[in-house]
RNA sequence: GGGCGAUUAGCUCAGUUGGUUAGAGCGCCACGUUGACAUCGUGGAGGUCACUAGUUCGAGUCUAGUAUCGCCCACCA
């Protein structure tokens, strides 16, 4: 048995107080350290990494806020729990962040080199993982941070080089000349995840190209007129009438003279422009299959930093926007241009910098997806992998049935190199080694590993396995492979979720998860996405010094639902730090006078439930609240419904426990009668322990302070199991009489401000009680406090008073309870009251009436809404 | 071009199987420091649940359409 914490609480709530010591002695008490258990499946979360630069932002908060409120759930009901937290960002991040630093030094990446440069993000690295750790601690973040993660560590590193040789000896990893997604400025390949479309306005210029050995002309329109240096075929469409007796022969391609071939393919639109359209398979993805399918040679004009090469003969060395310029000026002095329309189309742009992303050809490494994407579609469909909110199924689903191959090659210098090491013999070794010493084929030591990186997304995606062994067999991947929950932001369910779900299934056989939670964006109080460069980041660490991470993390729960946007506003905070001060003040009253030896406990300490003899209504009430509260909670975690369960204990804790049950409980504690002021202390403890447990994984430090102090079982709340539901404590008839009181205080002291009596005068009252004469009998000391009615100034009458003079008159239910407060009534204002009560009433009597002489109604709804409105 | 979401009180938002009189926080008005709490209490004002039609005994909730805003996806030259 557990004795309460020493000491009297603090008369201030100080969230700074309490919040850094109890992290520390969960942590020290190894409460975060996951454990195997034989006989419990163990709940595991996989958590994306704080940001690339190493601060924290309010997503980061909303994520973990998400995680520990189920971990700790899980926890309390016995279950291991686990936490995989990785800074896998941290491949891509980190050559971002350096290179942003270069900027502001007025350095380039080649100015400073290869070697130093990885050095620098090494340096960087490190300090980036310890300030993550702080971090996640000042969240209360419940994780064991001794597993913490880079996808650049060794065994992650081991993982990715399985994965690729793996994939590559099943025929799924190959090496081809594709168009691709170049950015001339970050001189990379990009997947198309990292290329953004945005709208721009345009021009489309309608170009003639002669027919060879004719006077004809072919029509052919283009938006980007340089690439037409490039044109190697024009194409039209099989059936159209217009350009049928053209297919086969040549047009002449104007500036560069060469001769195109008219090609016929189905791809092209002829109710679009002109029906005939250029083919440049170097730099168009629709072209290119075009020049595929026809085999058609594919003549690059660029260079790749965006410049045009030689191939563009006299423009060669211009950049694209002066080539364009120079090559419609010529084309219009030789009278090949036709018109010129603005014309606004979708140009895409690197996500990174920003620059105008050219499609290239070039020689790249992919993933062919469909095999990948086939099982990833069904466990999303067979139920296997569930989606919340359940429409990001669709969305996911959408992008997994329309995937292309995945271009996972980028020419950066930080990242994980690509495990494929080129002889001179011509011999290609893939490995899952870290070096090759010499070529298997000819035996020679002149091996050159492949220069470029994998996308940062690959090690990304192995994420739920590599961290835990793979590819050995360890205990901690049996046990704790699959996960439970993945819980992330919606704008990474492509980037990540997706590619963790078919990596999951490709080497391990199964989903890593099967659940996705995916939350909102968090944005500033204009409902603008908060950004750096707009300044209007709130930092959730300033917000946590102010009001304490307990109150940010019930915020960010409770304000929004699954998946919606959120604005997050510091007055909402604000508040919900106060809810942790009433709750404070609560406990502090529940102490007070308390002799924590009377209280009764079963074996392990716990503090039971009142004996039932004892107990007044107000006991009953407030433990029947507790136990539908209890059971609610439980159900609605279970359903990832977070915010609805935070809402209704703060709604418990402070209307009903505060407001009401703590005021009930002054009369009898201020009273004689010693059994029922047990009772009552035994109810105020029950009831706020089982609470805080109830609250604990919502407002973790909170609790924990002041379950330390209320008599309990266990060293911590943190392990404290989660209350069970006890249906016996439920009085449906003490729910029913409390709440009648309710009602009936609430009448008294409207009127009583309606009338302008002054809070502090006693007044009297009549009562007609109808039915409920025992239950206001039983109930008059609190009924006097609560509505400040005097001692024995109560009197009950037998029948309803006629035509009553200068009295204010309260219908509640079928009692009636007379207030005469003449002198202190004012009669225009009362009179207009009651008309406005009197019309209601007979409203809802038609109302009811109407629906009771509805026929349709009585026969079809069911009895016991029927009975509802008979009753009324 | 396709898909999705939002629209509820002055503001920010809840409201999961359709069911009494639609809720909260903040703000506003009035009163109040009575021994847990002014980071508070009590009472009050404030809503045609965007619009239209439908299904139903009954719709904020389900269906179809309209409007406005927002997001995602997309190789139409």
């Amino acid at each position: 048995m557990t004795t309460p914490k020493p000491g009297e609480l603090a008369r201030t709530y100080e969230p700074n107080k309490i919040e850094g010591p109890w992290y520390d002695r969960w942590f020290d008490a190894g409460y975060f350290t996951p454990t195997i258990n034989e006989s419990k499946k163990p709940f595991v979360v996989i958590m994306p990494p704080p940001n690339v630069t190493g601060e924290l932002h309010m997503g980061h908060a909303l994520f973990v806020a998400v995680e520990d409120i189920l971990s700790r759930w899980h926890r309390m009901h016995g279950t291991p729990t686990l936490w995989l937290p990785g800074a896998d960002h941290a491949g891509i991040a980190g050559q971002w962040v350096v290179e942003r630093e270069l900027a502001t030094k007025g350095m380039t990446r080649q100015e400073l080199g290869r070697e130093l440069f990885l050095d620098h993000v090494w340096e960087w690295m490190d300090r980036y993982r310890s300030r993550i750790l702080s971090q996640l601690r000042t969240l209360g973040a419940s994780c064991d941070w001794t597993r913490f993660h880079f996808t650049m560590d060794p065994g992650p590193s081991r993982a990715v080089r399985t994965a690729f040789k793996r994939l590559y000896d099943k025929g799924l990893i190959y090496r081809g000349e594709r168009l691709i997604n170049w950015c001339p400025r970050c001189m990379t390949a990009l997947s198309d995840l990292e290329v953004d479309h945005e709208d721009v306005v345009g021009s489309i210029w309608t170009l003639r190209y002669p027919i060879a050995d004719s006077d004809e002309f072919i029509e052919v329109a283009t938006t980007r007129p340089e690439t037409m240096l490039g044109d190697t075929a024009v194409a039209v469409h099989p059936d159209d009438e217009r350009y049928k007796h053209l297919i086969g022969r040549f047009a002449i391609l104007p500036i560069v003279g060469r001769q195109l071939p008219i090609v016929a393919d189905a791809a092209v639109d002829p109710a679009f422009g002109t029906g005939a359209v250029k083919v440049t398979p170097a730099h168009d993805p629709n072209d290119f299959e075009i020049g595929q399918r026809h085999s058609l040679p594919a003549i690059n004009v660029m260079n790749l930093d965006g410049t045009m090469n030689d191939e563009a003969g006299p423009f060669a060395g211009q950049t694209t926007q002066e080539a364009r310029v120079n090559v419609v000026a010529r084309l219009e002095a030789d009278g090949f241009l036709v018109e010129v329309h603005e014309h606004t189309h979708p140009v895409g742009h690197c996500q990174r910098c920003g620059t105008i992303v050219e499609p290239m050809i070039s020689k790249q490494w992919f993933i062919e997806m469909q095999p990948l994407a086939e099982p990833a579609i069904a466990v999303a469909n067979d139920g296997t992998v569930r989606f919340v909110p359940e429409r990001f199924k669709g969305t996911y689903l959408h992008w997994m049935e329309n995937i292309h191959d995945w271009c996972i090659s980028r020419q950066l210098w930080w990242g994980h190199r690509i495990p494929v090491w080129y002889c001179d013999c011509g011999e290609i070794v893939v490995t899952d080694q870290e070096t090759v010493e010499s070529c298997p084929k000819c035996g020679g030591h002149t091996l050159t590993q492949d220069p470029d990186v994998l996308d940062t997304w690959f090690s990304s995606g192995l994420w739920t396995f590599s961290t835990l062994g793979w590819p050995d067999e360890t205990e901690d991947l049996r046990y704790f492979y699959p996960g439970s929950v993945m819980e992330t932001g919606y704008d990474i369910l492509f980037f990540w979720v997706a590619r963790m779900i078919f990596f999951g299934i490709e080497f391990m056989g199964e989903a890593p998860f099967h659940t996705v939670y995916l939350h909102g964006t968090v944005r500033d109080e204009l409902g603008q996405r908060m950004s750096k460069t707009k300044g209007n980041v709130i930092d959730p660490t300033v917000i946590t010094q102010a009001f304490g991470s307990d109150a940010l993390r019930f915020t960010l729960i409770t304000a929004g639902a699954p998946g919606a946007d959120m604005k997050l506003s510091e007055q909402r905070v604000e508040s919900n730090r106060n809810f942790g001060t009433k709750i404070w003040n609560a406990t502090r009253f529940v102490l007070r006078g308390l002799e924590p030896a009377s209280i009764a406990r079963d074996a392990d300490g716990t503090p039971l439930a009142p004996t039932r003899a004892d107990t007044t209504l107000a006991d009953r009430w407030i433990l029947s609240k507790l136990e539908t509260l209890t059971a609610d909670v439980d159900d609605l975690i279970a359903n990832f419904q977070l915010g609805e369960a935070g809402r209704r204990i703060y709604e418990f804790l402070w209307s009903e426990y505060c407001d009401w049950y703590i005021e009930s409980t002054k009369v009898v504690l201020n009273g004689d009668d010693e059994a029922k002021q047990a009772a009552a202390r035994q109810t105020l403890v029950y009831v706020l322990e089982r609470s805080l447990r109830l609250l604990h994984p919502f407002m973790p430090f909170l609790t924990e302070e002041l379950w330390q102090h209320l008599p309990h079982a266990g060293d911590s709340i943190m392990v404290a199991p989660w209350p069970d539901a006890d249906q016996g404590n439920i009085d449906l008839v003490a729910v029913a009489e409390y709440e009648f009181m309710m009602d009936a205080v609430r009448a008294v002291r409207n009127a009583r401000a309606e009338s302008a009596v002054e809070a502090g005068t006693w007044i009297s009252a009549m009562i007609y009680p109808g039915s409920h004469l025992t239950t206001i009998q039983s109930l008059e000391p609190v009924f006097s406090l609560l509505a400040r009615i005097g001692k024995g100034r109560f009197e009950y009458r037998d029948e309803q008073l006629e035509a009553p003079k200068a009295v204010v008159t309260l219908v509640i239910d079928d009692a009636i309870i007379y207030l005469p407060l003449a002198g202190m009534v004012d009669l225009d204002a009362e009179r207009e009251r009651m008309t406005k009560e009197i019309e209601q009433t007979e409203e809802e009597i038609a109302r009811t009436g109407q629906l009771l002489a509805n026929d349709n109604f009585t026969s079809r709804a069911p009895a016991e809404v029927v009975e509802r409105q008979r009753e009324r």
